[in-house]
DNA sequence: CTTGCATTTGAGAATGAGTTTCAATAGCAA
DNA sequence: TTGCTATTGAAACTCATTCTCAAATGCAAG
């Protein structure tokens, strides 16, 4: 966790940036969740705790903590850009159960080793990739066939 | 195409809706057009092509098309979702150039059955999934190596 | 043909996530 | 302190998408 700060003091000192008061309230709020959130989320928490940030700051640290390597947008979720932290963390790939909205993370080194052969193949450098599965996860499942269906 | 399009006029007559005039230029439109495309991009087409539909309509539209699973939406790319035709066609996956916009289209079986495997492994019952690896392509890449660096 | 009734349409208003503007504030180095 | 730049918050703005609602249309029964 002060790791994960110092890097990201580091991030911004490399460009000219200030680790303000603000930022620094922002990036706590990321590194204590775990799990994933949107903007919004961390907004309604760290006022929820009494800190006074405006919503324009969150959006524009999220940006930063993103391009830092703190974190990384997962996906649009209801519309809204959702975050998870990155740094530390070995990476994997979401399931979405589209009945209840609760969210299953994998990690399968066959497909990674199988993406990457293919990017090779193509002569494309990856810079992330992203595989999301949408569907009925196993409780949502057994309640249809219990009830209804 | 015919094939096609009597497929929506089922799924639309099975649950009493109406194959109207406006529905059927968007979908024809969709079903002329090949690659990936947005609800403003049909919307110009018609337009220019001197068709009569509102902008409501072809979001409507596009909305049945989905659910008759004639196209699906592929990603979010600058904001707006993106669809490509699905009936008759071979599921694939997608690397996006962030530097061009270039689309390569890709399949490989062994991430497919491995995709599979892992949802079996979890009760997951999978509906669709989607795979984007998002990098430089090779154009791009050259191209950059043999300017500034 | 009408008539009756449900569906569809288009124009424009509304929504809502995310971004931008700009004047006031704060950080930092000299 | 001073001077300069970066940052902030509030509110305005953007822009894709959805919604509203009155007018139009499709269709089935008579
Ligand atoms: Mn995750
Ligand atoms: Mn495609
Ligand atoms: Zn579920
Ligand atoms: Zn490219």
């Amino acid at each position: 966790m002060v790791e994960a700060r110092d890097r990201f003091r580091s991030h911004l000192a490399r460009r000219g940036l200030r680790y303000t008061a603000q930022r620094r309230l922002v990036t706590d709020a990321t590194l204590r969740r775990e799990g994933h959130y949107d903007a919004d989320d961390l907004y309604e928490g760290l006022r929820a705790a009494g800190s006074e940030v405006s919503r324009a700051t969150v959006y524009r640290t999220l940006g930063l903590l993103r391009d830092s390597g703190l974190i990384k947008e997962v996906l649009q979720c209801r519309g809204r850009a959702s975050y998870e932290a990155v740094y530390g963390l070995e990476h994997h790939d979401h399931m979405l159960c589209v009945e209840c909205g609760k969210v299953i993370e994998f990690r399968d080194d066959r497909i990674e080793e199988l993406q990457r052969r293919i990017c090779r193949r193509h002569g494309f450098r990856a810079l992330e990739h992203r595989m999301g599965i949408r569907g009925i996860c196993k409780q949502c499942a057994a309640a249809q066939k219990e009830s209804g269906d």
